[in-house]
DNA sequence: AAGTGGACCTGCTAGC
DNA sequence: TGCTAGCAGGTCCACT
């Protein structure tokens, strides 16, 4: 679920209402994926700040430190004045003055994690080897060429990765490179700069786009494995295999990369 | 150093 | 109807 455009949503949303809120208690559900880091009772009397968004990463400064928070593949933050008796998949409140902030996350994989934001904080490491943001004036195609240069993976995965640009997880990697009419297997240091100037172009587009739509994914996360909604409508090629192609017809591929789908179009794509 | 594969965990769907 | 295999939006870590 959540990519770039769903985390930003969910940030812009919270940041507003939580800032300048004083924790009042935490509940703690089942292990996400890293430990919190803390004593849990630590966080009470502490004053909320400016939520804000490093890659998929949400980063919730508390007095003192602050949550480093990650949605995983299903996890997602609602934050109300009053939350229902914890479910099986709620595993995380933050309780304050204002509301509560709660984590659900079936799969577990997100996290939320206690830094002291000081330089040594191994929470803090996650975020070390982040690339560039894409909405990064510094993001260009210039730049993405240079970094694409020094690997051989495929470009995909190249994009993946996050070490160059962060922000595109699976679908929206897909969805740039058609629209940068790149095959995902070509190697990384085969992308010519002008098509590394599509690509970053691309990038930027389709994460502004799904931006611009509220984080088209999170919306009807609930539906049934969460791809419900309108960001089917939007998708030119991920989830369709088998489905002509928008623009010339040909059925959209799927296969494997690193143990996950790609789907692309063999005609509009290529290497 | 770069690349690969496994690991984490639960739920849903398609197919038998 | 019931079981099973396969798949899912992420990314860290150990290994070659």
């Amino acid at each position: 679920m959540p990519e770039l455009p769903e985390v930003e949503t969910t940030r812009a949303s919270l940041a507003p209402r939580i800032a300048g809120a004083v924790v009042t208690g935490v509940r703690l559900g089942k292990p996400l994926r890293w430990p919190l880091g803390c004593d849990p009772e630590s966080l009470v009397d502490r004053t909320v700040g400016e939520a804000t968004r490093r890659g998929k990463y949400l980063w919730l400064p508390l007095t003192g430190g602050g949550l480093l928070m990650h949605l995983g593949m299903s996890g997602s933050l609602a934050f109300r004045d009053a939350v229902p008796e914890p479910a099986a998949h709620d595993h995380f409140d933050l309780l304050t003055t204002r509301g509560t902030l709660r984590l659900t996350d079936p799969r577990r994989f997100g996290a939320v994690v206690w830094s002291n934001a000081l330089d040594q904080d191994p929470a803090l490491k996650l975020l070390s080897g982040l690339g560039l943001e894409p909405f990064d004036p510094a993001f260009t195609g210039a730049y993405l060429h240079d970094a694409l240069k020094r690997r051989r993976i495929a470009v995909k995965l190249a994009l993946l990765s996050g070490d160059m640009v962060v922000g595109a997880g699976n679908i929206y990697a897909c969805e740039a490179l058609f629209a940068a009419g790149i095959d995902p297997r070509l190697p990384a240091n085969k992308v010519s700069r002008p098509r590394a100037e599509r690509l970053a172009d691309a990038v930027r587009t389709i994460l502004a786009r799904a931006l611009a739509l509220g984080g088209t994914t999170l919306r009807d996360f609930k539906d049934t494995h969460g791809m419900a909604g309108a960001f089917q409508d939007q998708a030119k090629v991920y989830g369709r295999e088998g489905d002509p192609c928008t623009v010339c017809g040909t059925a959209i591929r799927r296969i494997t990369q690193a143990a996950r789908s790609t789907f692309f179009c063999p005609t509009c794509q290529r290497r």
